[in-house]
DNA sequence: ACCACCCGCTTAAACGATTGGGCGCACCGC
DNA sequence: GCGGTGCGCCCAATCGTTTAAGCGGGTGGT
């Protein structure tokens, strides 16, 4: 609230040189011919006077402001939002650009509106985000910008995406369970149509079968994805006279709710019963006695791809392929699994 | 991707009129005469063309960019953040705004670079955003901006600031505790110099007061924030012999391991122990048996405070005295208090 | 002596909006 | 017929950059 801005039209005054070649020495324009000892006169003044150009200007006049939209669904209460934001944010950072926020409620009209707010601010993509992994047709107007898709599979694949690899992060968890001797493994599963649904189930079939074990259908029950859900599904699991050793948790608030289960009946964890979970919610994961042993998503890798795909987008002279990626969910060991009792 | 922006001179030509004119009907400039009928063309070419102004030329034209910086310390992985960006940005699009986010990390002489960042972005005006309550003196070069504190509170009041209204939230939550009948109810602070332990503490103390209770020293532990912390302060202050008949515990992450240390000693939640938390961590909250009844924070109106006194300051002609604002903390009951046993 | 060329800069036109100050025309009064 | 007054609109400057094109003067070649 000081001084205003200093212009480059300040500099060049002050330097005794016209904006022109303020802005050539600046900005190392490449065949310009600047004496040196005018070069280092211009670079002087600029620092002396604290210039740096006008983002505003220079976007209007470039056609390019550094600034990313991104649009999410809805900023939701769990901290996946945040990681996701962190990656896009840091990667963004390598490019000299920021990021432009907007949420929409899932509203279809709403959403094309907001894409045209972020287009309004000539945004130099848009990074479409959803708070869990989906797949859906996104909105048409996003083919009025560079753009991709962050959480997000597209129905038909015209923008870049990337997405958790949800059956690799099951099976990692399973085989995690297998290897230290576990062979009846339990898997409360979620009920809603969405990928990770079908993603962990598929991946705890392909654990399985890779052992040559066959899939006990009443070891897996579809619950739901909270701990309630997961504290009735578990102690239903655990009431069996075939119970298994272990369990592998569709997120980690089924885990909690099994941990819940557990404790009611009086079995000792990782001991009597050893579980692992999705989603590493540290608030749970490290919360938990024992600590979870979980698989985590790859937010913050994720938040970073979607940025440097989106930039590689920009800078592309033609238009390139739709790259359809999925990361892989490292497993975080803490101290909920061991090998089964009475072995 | 598919046509470049329409821009006002297209509508002007389209219209056979002047851009001047577009601007004047477009922004119903007052004591502007244009006839009816032009006007009425005029709109309707707009429309037709899908004219929408660019924002970038706007703002350098009018210096005034209808975007705001939102400086956070770091996009924590609580689900705090979430919340309050989320107010700050519903505000924010009350006023035709948006966000542009950016976060440092704590470092100094990075926070003011990224301060100029913004500034050379011409934001209206900067929030600058705590993910935990805390007192520091924010960054010099905040002043060459209009700013507003959230959750944050300056050690001199030079700009506006809002945080959660810490005694008052714990007051609630152990007169809610005293109103079903406890009288000795423990403490498990946190140890951190925040407003939160202080602030917590404080609110603790006058509750009792208030009926006349003495404050026993023996009740209250500074333990920590986490899971962990809560596990043993809990075991410790239900191993007394004149253990507690109810607990408010810093947070909901303690309030968990206040749980575990209940269920280890196998007393009833809330039969034979009551428990009030703080935060409203719903993942913890909701995810527990039984629910936690806990104290929220009101992230999501502090962030729309934040926007709101910002977009006055924006406003405003002269400067205003800088407001310092607690906002309560709302009592949100579920199923972890009810009467102590054995009245 | 003249032309060409190169050096080191500057002029001016964009980018897309807003806005103070006209400008031409029609009409009115006398 | 003529000055005055509105009406309805437009010209051009401006915000702060970037950049194609040009310009004056010295130098070198012939």
């Amino acid at each position: 609230m000081t001084q205003s801005k200093v212009t480059i039209r300040d500099v060049a005054a002050r330097a005794g040189v016209s904006t022109t070649t303020v802005s050539h020495v600046l900005n190392d324009v490449p065949g310009k011919r600047i004496l040196d000892s005018t070069r280092v006169r211009v670079r002087q003044v600029a620092t002396e006077l604290r210039y740096t150009p006008n983002r505003l200007a220079q976007g209007l006049r470039l056609q390019r402001s550094h600034t990313i939209g991104f649009l999410s669904d809805e900023i939701a209460t769990t901290p996946f939002a945040g990681n996701m934001v962190r990656g896009a944010q840091d990667a963004a950072g390598e490019f000299d650009s920021l990021l432009l926020l907007l949420n929409s409620g899932r509203d279809e009209g709403l959403e094309s509106k907001e894409i045209g707010a972020l287009l309004d601010r000539q945004v130099d993509g848009i990074v479409y985000a959803s708070m869990y992994h989906r797949v859906l047709t996104p909105p048409a107007a996003l083919e009025a910008s560079r753009s991709v898709l962050l959480d997000v599979r597209s129905h038909v694949p015209l923008l870049p995406s990337v997405v958790p690899d949800e059956v690799g992060g099951a099976v990692t968890a399973v085989t995690e369970l297998l290897s230290v001797g576990h062979r009846r493994i339990g898997f409360i599963n979620n009920v809603d149509d969405i990928p990770a649904t079908h993603g962990r189930l598929a991946g705890y079939r392909q654990a399985l079968t890779a052992q040559q074990l066959p899939l006990e259908p009443q070891l897996v029950i579809a619950a739901g994805h909270d701990a309630p859900s997961g504290y009735r599904a578990a102690t239903a699991l655990l009431a069996r006279s075939d119970r298994p050793t272990a369990i592998f948790c569709f997120n980690d608030q089924v885990a909690m709710g099994a941990y819940q289960a557990a404790q009611q009946l009086e079995l000792d964890i990782p001991k009597d019963l050893s579980i692992v979970g999705f989603d590493d919610l540290t608030l749970i994961s490290e919360g938990l006695r024992p600590g979870l042993t979980t698989v985590a998503l790859p937010h913050y890798e994720m938040g970073r791809w979607a940025i440097h795909t989106l930039m590689a987008l920009i800078d592309a002279i033609g238009s390139v392929p739709a790259e359809q990626v999925a990361l892989p969910c490292p497993l975080v060991r803490r101290a909920s699994v061991s090998s089964p009792p009475r072995l």
